[in-house]
DNA sequence: CGAGGGTTTGAATTAGATCAACTCTCGTGG
DNA sequence: CCACGAGAGTTGATCTAATTCAAACCCTCG
């Protein structure tokens, strides 16, 4: 058995730290401004808003906010988990290897989600930018701290896992039992809701490649590629271009999803 | 597709509820003992465990003591989760169901376990008990009322969650990725480690039947079987009985579970 | 225009599912 | 005490959905 979506991971990356410089480049003159996170545009997904708007300065003096290009790993499975992100822009993919390079991609991150909740000293997964990512990265003792502080923070941080598993437990009904068919349906529908734009859409945006989504589904690149054809053909979507799929009868992808 | 690993879930199921009441049978002659909580034989696995000695009368208010036979099932997917479960003794499986019947085990429950996490008004899983099953019920309104006196407790659960998290996302591989001699010698090794009594034992009690297995790991009774039947031809286990693994060469049941 | 990465399409292969006996254990009752 | 039957597990023979191998097909970009 061969498995090569895999691109190996950038072990000693640096990635660019900027701390507390505000994105708005509307006001470029202004330099470090008393509150980046009261102009944070990820704020109303983020699990920060549990924080009142009086402590912003707070939360701010815990955490920096960092610049990921596409490619570039930001969290290595297997090594030192000191610090958590929460991503406010760009998409990335959570993925675990095996020795031999099998990989599978356990999710997709964008706005709003936040990343490396673990008991262990070490993280389980990696992460890696599939769009530039922005993101906040919060030390480990730094958002203690905060946890210590406020309590709000801590009970959205459990109902965050708690969603998670929910998700989780539904991929692995998916993974598990569903066929190939219905592990792409299932997955467009899914990244229909889940765009961090509100309603769902019936133009899905994919920017993950073809090797991703197999990766994620439990598939090889070439079932992924003849299912879509195949629900293109049945004309229950369209795709415009490799990134970007419209769901043209939701109903029938549904019914697709399903049994 | 056909598919029979599936016994459908009792729905109007009532099952026994003794509210504050000791398990103590060494003393039968004590009615309503000051503190059942501090004579918990879970206690060290458990959540509760981060609320001190001198509440525990308190926690003893919020929780009532049930008792659920084999095949009975106490939490129904798609219900109201009006409650929330520590299992203190017994073992149960939780799985999700597709209309067709097809079933997924996204876990085993034993003792120590808390189930019932979700921030969704229903509950997103069933779980029914496999060997008998004691577990304390915290209605939702007093688990709330604990959380926001005891914030260690909520600490306790979140970091729970992280764990069950990491350990979804371990199943993920499992399910996405491994072949089915991998899976098998998977599972056998987490069974051994996750026993309830400590240290990683060689002896592997497997009070499941091998339908569970097999929803469990994505695969069929058949190929269960057959891979069992591989392994200890192999010489790497033994199976004294239909509820028993003994673990003869470790290390080559590792190899095993991965490339 | 040509190279290279990603994707699609086609043909051959296979791991695991399905179908079908057969075995084992255990409880029941004549 | 043993025949019987039911449920769970095992084993064998076939089948198939998805993988693997292989080749074309697109884009984009220098």
């Amino acid at each position: 058995m061969i498995w090569v979506n895999v691109r190996p991971a950038l072990p000693g990356l640096r990635v660019g730290v900027q701390n507390r410089v505000s994105m708005t480049s509307a006001e470029p003159s202004r330099q470090a401004p008393a509150d980046p996170c009261a102009d944070c545009d990820a704020r109303g997904e983020s699990v920060c808003n549990a924080i009142g708007d009086e402590f912003l300065p707070r939360l701010a003096e815990a955490t920096q906010v960092t610049h990921i290009e596409p490619g570039q790993c930001f969290i290595t499975e297997g090594e030192k988990a000191d610090a958590f992100f929460n991503i406010t822009a760009g998409s990335a993919k959570l993925y675990k290897l095996m020795a031999d390079g099998r990989r599978q991609i356990t999710g997709f991150a964008v706005r709003g989600h936040f990343l490396g909740l673990a008991v262990s000293a070490t993280y389980a997964f990696s992460a890696e930018a599939i769009e530039p990512v922005r993101l906040c990265r919060f030390p480990r003792a730094k958002l203690f701290r905060l946890l210590a502080d406020f309590p709000a923070l801590e009970r959205r941080l459990l109902e965050r896992a708690a969603t998670e598993l929910v998700a989780a437990q539904e991929q692995m009904l998916l993974l598990g039992r569903k066929t190939a068919r219905e592990r792409v349906a299932s997955f467009l529908r899914a990244q229909a809701l889940a765009a961090p734009c509100g309603r769902p859409r019936a133009m899905v945006a994919l920017p993950m490649r073809r090797g991703d989504i197999a990766d994620y589904l439990g598939l090889t690149i070439e079932t992924v590629s003849r299912t879509l054809t195949r629900l293109r053909a049945e004309g229950i979507i369209e795709i415009p271009d490799q990134t970007r799929v419209l769901l043209r009868d939701p109903a029938r992808l549904a019914r697709a999803a399903e049994g």
